[in-house]
DNA sequence: ATATACGGCGGGACACGCAG
DNA sequence: CTGCGTGTCCCGCCGTATAT
C-alpha cells in the first residue's frame, strides 16, 4: 500500500504527526530555519526558493489548505510578535547560523540579507519546519518537493523499524495505559465468565459466542475475523493486541452484561438458556446504546486509524472510522513515553508485588 | 472543451522614517 | 506628537499553460 501524500490528508497527517520522523527529517534535509518560540521558522520567500516555485503558488495553496497548514504551524506574524521575530532573524544572521541547503544541487538560495526581510513589512507569512514539509506534500509540480517526499517516507519507515524492529504486533502494549487497562479487563473478564457459568445453562460454546457478540458490537468483527486482519495465529491472544480504549470498553460490556444476566436470572429464579442469553444481549445492547455510542465511536476510530498507520492492517468494516493518528499517539506508542511491556513491568515490579500480596 | 495549476497585477493595509 | 510619503506584504482577480 503506497502512501499518496499529495492527495490524502490522513496520510499527510500520519507523517506530520510523527514527531520523531519530523526531527529526523530536519537533521537529514539540512534546510535550516531560525529558532523562534521553540520552533524553526522559515519565511514564505525562502520556502518558495527551496521548492523553486513562485511565492504566489504558495499563497494559492494557503487559500485551499489554509486550515491544514495552520495546524502544521503556518502563521501570519504581525505587530509586536513580528518585531520579535525580526530580531531573532537578525540575530541568527549575525551568527551566520541559518543557511545552506545541502543534499542536492548547489543552488543555495541567495544571501539572507534580502531574505532576512524588510523592516517595513506589516505582516509576514512564516512556516515552521512541519508546515514547510506539509507544503511540500501538497506541491505537485516542484521536483524538489517530489524528492523531499520520498526522503520523508524513507525516514518514516526507518523510524518505525528502528523503534519497533519491524514488530508491530504488540505496539498497543507500549503505551502507558495498556497495563492498567489490561489488568482491569482481566478482572471484569472473570466476573463475566463467572456470570456465564452461574446464570446460563451449560454449553461449552457460550463463552466464545457471547464474547464474539461483544467484539461485534464494539468493532464489528468477531474474533476470527480480527485474527485474520492482524495475522494472529491460534496461540496468540486476541486481547493482548488490543488498545487500552478498546479493552476499557470490553470491560464495560463484560461488567454490564454480567450484571444484566444476574438480575434477569434472579428475577426468573432459574438459569437461562443460551438462546435466551443471546436475546438478552440484544436487549442489553439496546438499553446501553445511547450511553455507549460516543465511547464506541472513539474506540472504533482509534483502532482503525492506529492499526492502519502502525500495523498496516485495514479493518474493512471500520473503513469509515479511519482518521489520522494524533501527534500524541505517535508519542505514546513510539516516542519517549512509550516502552516495551517487559520494561514497564520491570519498572512497576514493586507495585505489582504489593497488589499480589494483598 | 473543461479543469487545474501557476504567475502577474494592483488595491488595501500597515510599519517605518522624516519633516513640520 | 502628528501627518505624510514610501515600501512591502497579503490577497483577490484574471489571463495563460497544461493535462484530461
Amino acid at each position: 500500500m503506497t502512501k499518496d501524500l499529495t492527495t490524502s490528508e490522513v496520510d499527510r497527517k500520519n507523517v506530520l504527526n510523527n514527531s520523531l520522523a519530523i526531527s529526523g527529517a530536519y537533521e537529514q534535509i539540512g534546510f535550516r530555519g531560525v529558532m523562534f518560540e521553540n520552533k524553526y521558522r522559515f519565511t514564505k520567500q525562502r520556502v518558495a526558493q527551496y521548492y523553486e516555485i513562485d511565492v504566489r503558488t504558495i499563497e494559492r495553496l494557503l487559500e485551499n489548505h489554509g486550515k491544514e497548514l495552520a495546524d502544521s504551524g503556518y502563521e501570519l506574524f504581525t505587530g509586536i510578535r513580528l518585531k520579535k521575530l525580526r530580531e531573532a532573524f537578525q540575530e541568527s544572521l549575525k551568527s551566520g547560523h541559518a543557511d545552506v541547503s545541502d543534499i542536492d544541487v548547489g543552488d543555495i538560495p541567495d544571501t539572507l540579507e534580502n531574505e532576512a526581510f524588510s523592516l517595513r513589512a506589516p505582516s509576514i507569512g512564516i512556516f515552521t519546519f512541519k508546515a514547510f514539509l506539509n507544503l511540500g506534500m501538497l506541491l505537485t509540480g516542484s521536483e524538489r518537493a517530489q524528492r523531499l517526499r520520498s526522503i520523508i517516507l524513507d525516514i518514516v519507515i526507518d523510524v518505525l523499524n528502528q523503534k519497533l524492529g519491524g514488530k508491530t504486533k504488540y505496539i498497543n502494549q507500549r503505551e502507558e495505559e495498556f497495563l492498567p487497562s489490561a489488568i482491569r479487563e482481566y478482572n471484569y473478564r472473570q466476573e463475566f465468565t463467572n456470570a456465564l457459568d452461574f446464570y446460563i445453562e451449560g454449553s461449552k460454546f457460550k463463552y466464545g459466542q457471547l464474547t464474539d457478540k461483544i467484539y461485534k458490537s464494539i468493532f464489528k468483527e468477531n474474533a476470527k475475523e480480527y485474527r485474520q486482519i492482524l495475522n494472529l495465529n491460534n496461540k496468540e491472544s486476541v486481547r493482548s493486541t488490543m488498545y487500552s480504549e478498546v479493552l476499557d470498553l470490553i470491560s464495560g460490556y463484560e461488567n454490564g452484561f454480567a450484571d444484566h444476566l444476574k438480575r434477569k436470572s434472579e428475577a426468573l429464579g432459574r438459569k437461562l438458556s443460551v438462546s435466551e442469553a443471546h436475546t438478552l444481549f440484544a436487549e442489553f445492547e439496546k438499553i446501553m446504546e445511547a450511553f455507549i455510542t460516543p465511547l464506541r465511536e472513539k474506540a472504533r476510530s482509534l483502532m482503525a486509524s492506529r492499526d492502519l498507520a502502525f500495523r498496516e492492517a485495514l479493518h474493512e468494516k471500520l473503513k469509515d472510522y479511519i482518521n489520522e493518528v494524533s501527534a500524541n499517539d505517535f508519542d505514546a506508542f513510539l516516542g519517549e513515553r512509550s516502552m516495551d511491556l517487559e520494561k514497564r513491568l520491570e519498572d512497576n515490579k514493586e507495585v505489582f508485588k504489593r497488589l499480589k500480596d494483598r
